[in-house]
Order: structure tokens, then C-alpha cells, then sequence
DNA sequence: ATCAGTGCAAAACATTTGCAGCATG
DNA sequence: CATGCTGCAAATGTTTTGCACTGAT
């Protein structure tokens, strides 16, 4: 169960050292698993996943993990489905930005991006009586096994 | 407090009629409210407002009655800001259709429309391995007040 | 007279907080 | 050995549900 860091776990474990956080077992299984993960996972998804993994982490501590790693710039928090957040990894890159299809028949979850879809929120956030700091953009519908 | 229906409260109650649904007070009161309404409304501020206003309705009714207009397509419900749910007049009409700006100091809210970031999402769906029914835009940033 | 519509109270969730004990630096 | 990290249990806040009653058709 001992995989080769991503550089994401790398640089999160870094970045936290920085901040001057001590090395917690809990927080270290947590950044692991979202290392590991392609899509955004729940609180309770992390939970689950971990607690039939290397490492039993409490629910509470789940949530204040999540909480320091967002504002760290580490995780990004979305809410894609109705009434429960998911948290994926944030990388600092503006190139690895990306957006969300959302299947509303199987809840399937499907990352993507583009590059057109980037560059016209970029003019549209110069346009806009507002400092813009960051979108999120949701694409919901049906993905390819449920629409046929 | 009888002002003129609005042109989608009329649609409301003519769309409800035809799908079968009684008239109810409560209801007819929700819909009164939304329509007046220039900007999303979650739940509780929907309950306060008609608790001062005309006629008191229940919580529990209120979630009710939004959850019937959403599955009309009715209203739209939005999820703006962390954990809880907005809801907002649906227009069939697609050229009503508009995305939100939210503060993330203040927590104000400003809807939006831009013709190219439509224009660009059409084209968008049409690239995506999806069946794309609709869209969520959410640009986070400062509002004037908050960023100057 | 029926059965949808509603209010109330309680349940079901996701998330947060308080506190006591463990473990890192 | 001090203080940050964690687990547990309880609190919070939103949304849902069960049930009895009211009211529209």
C-alpha cells in the first residue's frame, strides 16, 4: 500500500511543513488517498475509503483536514450534487484547471477542460462589475450509458 | 399587497393547473414571493419573508412546494453559496437564462448574463462526451463595495 | 365525500465544535 | 513537556418525512 508520492502529495506535505503544521497520521492518509484520486471525493467518501484502508480517520477530523487544506490552496471544494461537498486536489497550475460534467441519471462525475471555455471566462472576468477570483463551471446532463 | 402577477407567475399557476395540482394558499404564496423576487432565495429567507408578509407557511411546506416547481422546471435551484440551496424563477425562455456572481466577503449575490459565455458553452456541450441539458456558472470574486 | 395540500414535530443528513488524551517536535 | 493533532460525542443547521387535519373540487 505504499505507492511513489504524486508530486501533489509531495508539494502538500511540503507546503504544510511550511506553514509550520506538525506531521499528523490522520492528515498524512488523507492527503495519500486524494493523491491518488482522479475525481473529487466526499467527506464521507474519505472516510469510508480510509477506514477500509491503511488508516482509520475520524469523520471530525476529516472535515478540519479538508478545511486547512482549502485554505491552503491545497484542495478545491465543490459542490457538484445536491447537499453534500467534494474536495479534489488543487493544483496551484492554472493549466491543470479544470471543470465538471455531472450525470443526473447515475451521479457519474466526469472531469474536463477547455481551452475555449477558459479563455472566454477569462474575458468575460474583465467585463464583469466584480474582482473575479476563480469560476466553477457545471455541465449537468446525461453521460454516454444513460442517454442511450 | 395585491400587485400584478408577473408573466411567470402566471405561467406557474397555469402549468400547475394543467400537471393536475389543486390550488393551494401556501403554494400560490411561494410562487407570489419568487416572483417578486430579482435575486435567488433560499429557503428560510423565503419562510421569513412570507412570515411578515401575507401568510405564514411552514417550513416543511415551503421545501415542499419548491421541490414540486423544480421538478416543473419551474425553478432553479442553485447552489451558490456553502451548504444551502437557493431557488430562483426558471424562464422556459433560454434568453433569460443568466449565470451568478457571488462575494465571498460580503456573500452578495448578482446574476449575470453574457451572450459570448453562452455562445462559447453551446459550443462546448456539442465537444463534450455528454448529453449536456444545462449549465451552472459561478464566478467568485470581490463585489465593488468589498474589493475597493 | 374524497384526496391533495398543509402544519407540526420528529427524523435524517452533512458539517462543526468542545473537550480529553495522544504524539510530535 | 508543551502544544498541535486526533477521536469521540454532542451541538448545529439544513432538508426530509410521518401523521393528523384542513380545505379544494
Amino acid at each position: 500500500m505504499h505507492e511513489p508520492a504524486s508530486p501533489w502529495v509531495e508539494r502538500a506535505t511540503a507546503e504544510l511543513a511550511r506553514a509550520g503544521y506538525r506531521r499528523g497520521g490522520a492528515r498524512q492518509a488523507v492527503i495519500e488517498l486524494l493523491g491518488s484520486q482522479t475525481c473529487a471525493l466526499s467527506a464521507v467518501d474519505i472516510e469510508e475509503a480510509l477506514r477500509e484502508g491503511d488508516r482509520r480517520v475520524a469523520r471530525a477530523s476529516v472535515y478540519r483536514i479538508l478545511d486547512e487544506l482549502e485554505r491552503l490552496d491545497l484542495v478545491a471544494r465543490v459542490e457538484l450534487v445536491r447537499g453534500m461537498a467534494r474536495y479534489e486536489p488543487a493544483h496551484g497550475d492554472a493549466r491543470r484547471h479544470h471543470d465538471h460534467l455531472v450525470c443526473d441519471d447515475c451521479g457519474e462525475l466526469i472531469p474536463f477542460r477547455d481551452e475555449e471555455l477558459e479563455r472566454t471566462l477569462r474575458r468575460v472576468s474583465e467585463r464583469v462589475p466584480f474582482a473575479v477570483e476563480e469560476h466553477e463551471v457545471v455541465l449537468h446532463g446525461r453521460c454516454g450509458s444513460c442517454s442511450s
